[in-house]
DNA sequence: GATGAATGAGCGTTCATTCAT
DNA sequence: GATGAATGAACGCTCATTCAT
């Protein structure tokens, strides 16, 4: 496949290791500077080898900035099941879910910026890729949220969106760390995140309002919110 | 200051037009290709003048980033306080910002995008103004947030980070458009949007587990974060 | 076509000084160190250009030596017919296009051999031109061959192979330089080349016309074409 | 000397045996892409060695230029002596070294345009070498020339440019492959080269031989005599 | 004010050569 | 003796910026 990071060198084992070298040593100065600003001689001293050394395990910077945001996506997946071990609730689950989700990007605030802003200079199909990685975290998500709906402890809500809504909420813990970094820790981020969407938060009296304004209209091409204002009510 | 581009022209209406010219030219280009990727030729050729020309309105390649950026906030800054005009309940004040902030989004993807994208490469001064504009955007929600509130629409939720979850929500519109789009309307993405902020989601039962993993938290939909350290420790 | 060398620069006077500039420095370059070994900084040096501004008048090295390559094929076609000029006897004429090819692969030996060196490495079109312009410079002599035939000054020789053994005896001058050089002078090269090639295959008519030329020379050893005209017709 | 190439393994046989597994790569690829741009890895990886082996036999790349050339001019030594052997008519000879050395060319005309095009890349002593090797393959031709002189069979033309002007034609008939190839056979371009440059300066004794030889041709080892004898008549 | 030709620092990449295994 | 991973100097080329016109 045209996705591969083709290497010049056979022994697997030290490709492995050395597109670890190289690809750590990217995601770091990536991740600060930037994947444009970076060249390739920084990333080769960083990572302690030579500028042709790099060029034996990779086939261009395009692969280096691949292998970088790879391993970012990667450490998602690598790191939030084990959070889940162990613990049978759904609601539990959920909870720990997001929170090890938070953890993971708050001790890799610019891997989590880089994978955002950088993404765009890959080929299509590589793009596609780390896209359907980001999809497989997601998924870490939505399945404690369909757990939860299952088991009847939340509404058969809007599950694509409040997932998305979910994963938006933890990379805003990076994306917009210039303003949370400092504020609160990513516990308290986290807390106040997951009270804020699981509890209700709209009053009696707003509900009114709510529904006087959705009213008629609430059917475009909106679910239908039949049982759920009963319940409300 | 440092933060304001200057030009070697003294006619401020010239200046105004010129730097319109540029801008927009930019904001196309940086939006599409990326701003590292795009040369100064390529965006004087778009804005049909000179290369020099440029460098007559902009003391560098900075410059434009920031020109560019500016004007996308400002955009925003434009465009969600008339879709407000005329109305009075709060709640309806409230979900015409967010679907006015939809559309502008919605009309300029590439641009949002190019905001979380570039914004970086801004000497700290610039990055801050940029910032600061932002933050003037998000107070055109929060400010509705908080009219709910006082109105007795909404409880006394955790306003700053609700209005931070609608910001992100609207941004995911953009951010995350490879998934959206297509797949629904931005008309029907606000309203599936608000709907699950605004509903309460969580059912009697599921409201049980959650108390009980938060210990104390009490009802249903109030906060005291006394709670908290309780079950942290 | 994608043959043609295409310049960024629009005014063509500029373009046609700039790039004889860089195509003067490249063929003394090439011809004296060869076409890899020789470096677009070097090239820019001896231009006296940066090497920036070449680049605004060829896309790339490949072009550079196309440009090269062109210039010392033009260079025989402007000098050769000069030489012919108010001459018209046949044989008069053939001396003289052999004599004057000699004379201006003498002027530019490095030159020549360039051409047989480095045409390889030109893009199979390029190739073709540089071939065509080889074959055009060969007509001027095989015009010559053919107006000797047909007037009867020669016998209806070989006409194809004597041309290419005529050409092929004027590169050799650069071929074998090192041979040549300090041996004999190119107008001794070519009175003696002539002579081997010619004094034989002349018709007893031809003769008359070769004698009035290289006035004395005459028969020292020569040929008792008596009876090979006769075994020839 | 500087001029031998010398290996760090001591071994005679193996040395031999390397330097030619390598040599022969070389000439293959040096050949059909050129020196410059073919690279050690590839000669190595066609040699089936492995490039540190490369440089155990040979002290660097011109090292293999040279082995490489060498072996083209040995090989023209090797195989146009075998071909005068029985032969005892000076004009037959002669004949017949043309057309040996016009067929080892035909063999090899990539290897004989290397020649042309990359010796220029060895050092003085080298190149010296290469165009001594040379001289001594003229030789051959010349020997046959002064023989054919002594015996009557040629006038006394000018020796050395007649030599030339042969050994030229052989050449020409890699150096104009493209004009040549597909318009005869080698065998013809020889015959047709024969006449031309023969046919005129032969003595009347000569011719008698020349008409022998070419008669019923039957000899030499060539190509559809058929049509030959018959154009030569 | 407007133009675009000219500059040259700096980048991605290659490849001859070395040397530990 | 044989291997091929590692090195780093050096090249082709780009592009932000300047400045004479």
């Amino acid at each position: 496949m045209s996705v591969k990071v083709v290497s010049k060198v056979e022994i697997p084992a030290l490709v492995e290791k050395r597109q670890k070298q190289i690809l750590h040593a990217a995601i770091e100065l990536y991740g600060r500077q930037g994947y444009h600003v970076t060249t390739i001689r920084e990333v080769a001293q960083r990572a302690k080898v030579s500028v042709g050394l790099i060029y034996q395990y990779v086939h261009d910077k395009e692969d280096v900035l691949y292998l970088a945001l790879n391993e970012v996506l990667d450490s998602y997946q690598r790191e939030i099941p084990p959070a889940l071990q162990g613990l049978d609730d759904p609601m539990e689950r959920f909870c720990a879910a997001v929170r090890a989700y938070g953890h993971v990007i708050d001790a890799r605030i610019d891997a989590t910026v880089l994978v955002y802003r950088e993404t765009k200079w890959l080929r299509r199909a590589r793009r596609d890729v780390i896209k359907q990685k980001e999809a497989m975290t997601n998924k870490l998500i939505s399945d404690c949220v369909e757990d939860c709906v299952r088991e009847g402890l939340f509404d058969a809500v809007d599950v694509e969106l409040l997932t998305y809504q979910i994963v938006m909420f933890c990379h805003a813990w990076a994306l917009k760390a210039w303003h949370f970094r400092g504020r609160m820790s990513i516990d308290e981020y986290v807390d106040r995140g997951l009270k804020l969407m699981l509890d209700p938060l709209v009053t009696r009296e707003g509900a009114r309002h709510w529904k006087r304004i959705c009213a008629a209209p609430a059917e475009p091409r909106s679910k239908p919110p039949a049982g759920k204002s009963a319940r409300r009510a």
